[in-house]
DNA sequence: GACTTGCGAAACCGTTTGGTTGCATGTATA
DNA sequence: TATACATGCAACCAAACGGTTTCGCAAGTC
């Protein structure tokens, strides 16, 4: 039941709708269209995505529409950046990445 | 089976792991000392990190150092970049986004 | 050679995941 | 009002996941 943002983009399918709604909002039934499963397990999908408030919803007579919450997205970036650091070898402030990648790592174990 | 590097981010323990090896080589048993499951879990972990390139291994001795494969990294930057376009709110060149995102989509929903 | 240490692999187990089918509800439309 | 449509939700199921225990093997150590 721990809605995490890195669960959310674990399955491929997700991601594909995350592709899909990211610029224009779109209802389950006109995302189902473009995978094949059901629109159930669309619906299902897009319940965890909105768990974990990365897609937000806006009901419009019986059509609900799903759009991206793109703000969200930037969670994943403020993960990745500590490792851009290292990747770039920008390593002006090392102290500070190293008690960074700790600080992680202990938050971690305690899940 | 399918192992891919977004499912491998997935799990804290295993971006625990990352961190923690990030800069420097570690033993297994190291690693495990740090979270409070057994060595052998630690190693399946490791294993799926190895499997999707994630992580490399040196072997000395009877020891095996794991260490983080940085630029595999870079394959959650580039699939992030798009949607950071979006965010930072750069739709200079609109029309490859849209063909990036409507690829992706078509990508995801093949498997 | 006998013993300890570091490790991976296999077997097993409870829980989660991703999918399906069937159903209930609310909204438009004839 | 009766009908069709858009959707969420519950029940169920096989497969995958994350963990443990047990074992076997190679490498050091006495």
């Amino acid at each position: 039941m721990r809605r995490d943002i890195f669960q959310a983009i674990a399955d491929p399918t997700r991601r594909g709708i995350i592709a899909l709604i990211a610029l224009q909002a779109l209802t389950p039934n006109a995302i189902a269209a473009h995978f094949d499963t059901t629109r159930q397990a669309v619906s299902k999908h897009l319940r965890i995505l909105t768990e974990c408030e990365l897609v937000k919803q806006e009901s419009i007579g019986r059509e609900i529409y799903y759009s991206l919450e793109i703000e969200k997205m930037r969670e994943i970036d403020v993960w990745l950046e500590q490792y851009r650091k290292i990747w770039e070898g920008r390593f002006e402030q090392l102290d500070t990445l190293l008690a960074d990648l700790k600080r992680q790592e202990k938050q971690e174990r305690k899940k």
